[in-house]
DNA sequence: CATCTATTCAATAATTTTGTTGAATAGTTA
DNA sequence: TAACTATTCAACAAAATTATTGAATAGATG
């Protein structure tokens, strides 16, 4: 085999994994199995995108051996292959950010229909659940609080958030989370909170980005 | 705008990234401009392809901004954007090596070819450099090897090694290296080496990954 | 400023990818 | 074991991507 055709080969099957992340349905399909195993139906009502058209997505990331399956019942759930399949989105979406000016205009543009909403990053949180200033919200279902949380973040989904907040005192600033940036459940809740009359912020990133980082985190 | 429209748009911008990665011979390209930056007819050289198509792919990934130009003369000189792109790629190159055992299987398989070679690892080569046991050399041309090697290595270019390796005592191991996992001047080189009754192995990696990870450099 | 070199562009054909639709299937359920 | 549910498959049309070829262009050069 001369040289030219094992590189051609090389990245050949290498091109299998990256075409597979080449299609904007497929990416968000990684970025929702970051959260957990999802089935099929739920893959698809999440992504806007009829059943058919979202088993045919996650047939070309089984066969690029992104995802993997498991059943329950009558249900099969996919999720990603490992950490490092999200570890790999996650650098492509911080890619994104750097490269594509557009992907912050845009996320920042619809945020403002949640009115102003600050976001603080992962260390700035740290420091903050250090010195015990803040209340802490993971706004995503509980499902996937139960599956892993930021420790010391408090489950209320953003479903049910408006009962929830009567019980929150007002003395401490209030930050919000959910899957990661392009996730709208931490803006809608500090802008409801923010009604309410709370302090209130979000974290910038998801709870995959934080667990990625080796930050402490709890189950159940 | 709606939730949905937002985040079509926002994996929309995303995927225009990863399209851009999405084919070999894009890849291909990254791999080779981590090593620095070239020409459009020097990209093509070492790709295989004809001048127009390697402009073609270039200015794919010119339009996904994963990389730069500049003017020398009569030359348009290609880089990466940012050393991110090639952290990305390095990524995307690891779950590859994870998940397509087929890539693990054809570069054992051509490596073959040049008889028993042994890899050593980024870590064991920190060891080997601290304990002064071996000789490290770097069997990228030249050109390179000025613009950054890794530190103690010597330049030994694979097309002067025959001549160079006289000057090498028979004492100690032999270390190479080039330009990443699927560059094989190194495997030539410890071919070489083996063949003149010297002790020698490659490092697995390239001389960017080691950059990468914030390992000791030099240049010049 | 004419000439040259390296590079890019436009047009075309072939290939690949994507979405849709209706049928088929793989398991589960009772 | 029949009926059911969730999922996948196959076929098709449309869209997108890729390689090739020859022409055009952008700067550099002397």
């Amino acid at each position: 085999m001369t040289k030219r055709a094992f590189k051609d080969k090389v990245y050949g099957e290498l091109s299998k994994i990256t075409k597979a992340m080449g299609n904007p349905h497929r990416l968000e399909i990684i970025d929702l199995l970051g959260q957990g195993p999802f089935s099929v139906e739920q893959i698809a009502n999440h992504t806007g995108m009829p059943v058919a058209n979202a088993s045919q997505h996650l047939q070309v990331l089984k066969s690029a051996k992104l995802v993997s399956i498991a059943r329950d019942g009558n249900f099969i759930l996919y999720s990603l292959a490992g950490e490092n399949v999200f570890n790999a989105w996650a650098a492509l979406r911080a890619l994104g950010m750097v490269y594509n000016a557009e992907v912050e205009k845009v996320v920042s543009d619809f945020r403002k229909g949640y009115g102003p909403i600050e976001s603080i990053d992962a260390e700035t949180l740290i420091d903050l659940l250090e010195k015990n200033k803040i209340i802490l919200l993971d706004v995503r279902p509980a499902e996937e609080y139960n599956r892993g949380h930021i420790h010391r973040a408090l489950c209320a989904p953003i479903a049910e958030l408006s009962s929830i907040l009567q019980t929150l005192p007002k003395s401490k600033t209030v930050i919000a989370y959910c899957r990661g940036p392009f996730c709208v459940f931490a803006d809608e809740a500090v802008s409801l909170l923010k009604k309410k009359g709370y302090k209130a912020q979000r974290l910038s990133e998801g709870f995959p980005d934080w667990a990625a980082k080796g930050y402490p985190i709890a189950t159940k």
